[in-house]
DNA sequence: TACTTGACTGGAA
DNA sequence: GTTCCAGCCAAGT
């Protein structure tokens, strides 16, 4: 194929609308994933894809390792993360405390512990 | 073809 | 707890 970003586009916009409100993921994570899938990819890649890509899905439900996000959308982020209680570490900057808020694909919709 | 860049990660200091 | 550094993959120059 020509286009070898397409394919990989369209799996990581879907994946990242899996991620149900209130809950959220990393790069890592979905790389994984999407390694499964599609045979290629890496936690970098994701980021590339979600800053060109990105505005069509809840992309501030995607998290860097440590919870944190990229200087550029992090205010825009805590916003959406305060609007759906995403539980937040208050640290400066804050971050996600990925630890209750974690979510990984094919985990059940249920409730939160 | 080779080098640089980026919404990243994990281990070491 | 933090910061630094090497590794990482694909795209852009």
């Amino acid at each position: 194929m020509r286009e070898v970003a397409e394919d990989y586009v369209e799996a990581v916009l879907d994946l990242v609308g899996q991620i149900p409100s209130g809950r959220a993921t990393t790069y890592g994570v979905l790389a994984e994933t999407l390694r499964e899938r599609t045979g290629r990819g890496g936690a970098r890649l994701v980021g590339t894809v979600m800053a060109r890509y990105g505005g069509g899905v809840p992309w501030w439900r995607v998290v860097r390792a440590d919870g944190g996000m990229a200087e550029e959308v992090r205010s825009r982020a805590l916003v959406h993360w305060r609007a759906e209680s995403i539980p937040l570490r208050r640290t400066d900057p804050p971050r996600v405390d990925l630890y209750r808020a974690g979510w990984e694909p094919g985990e059940m919709p249920g409730p939160s512990r």
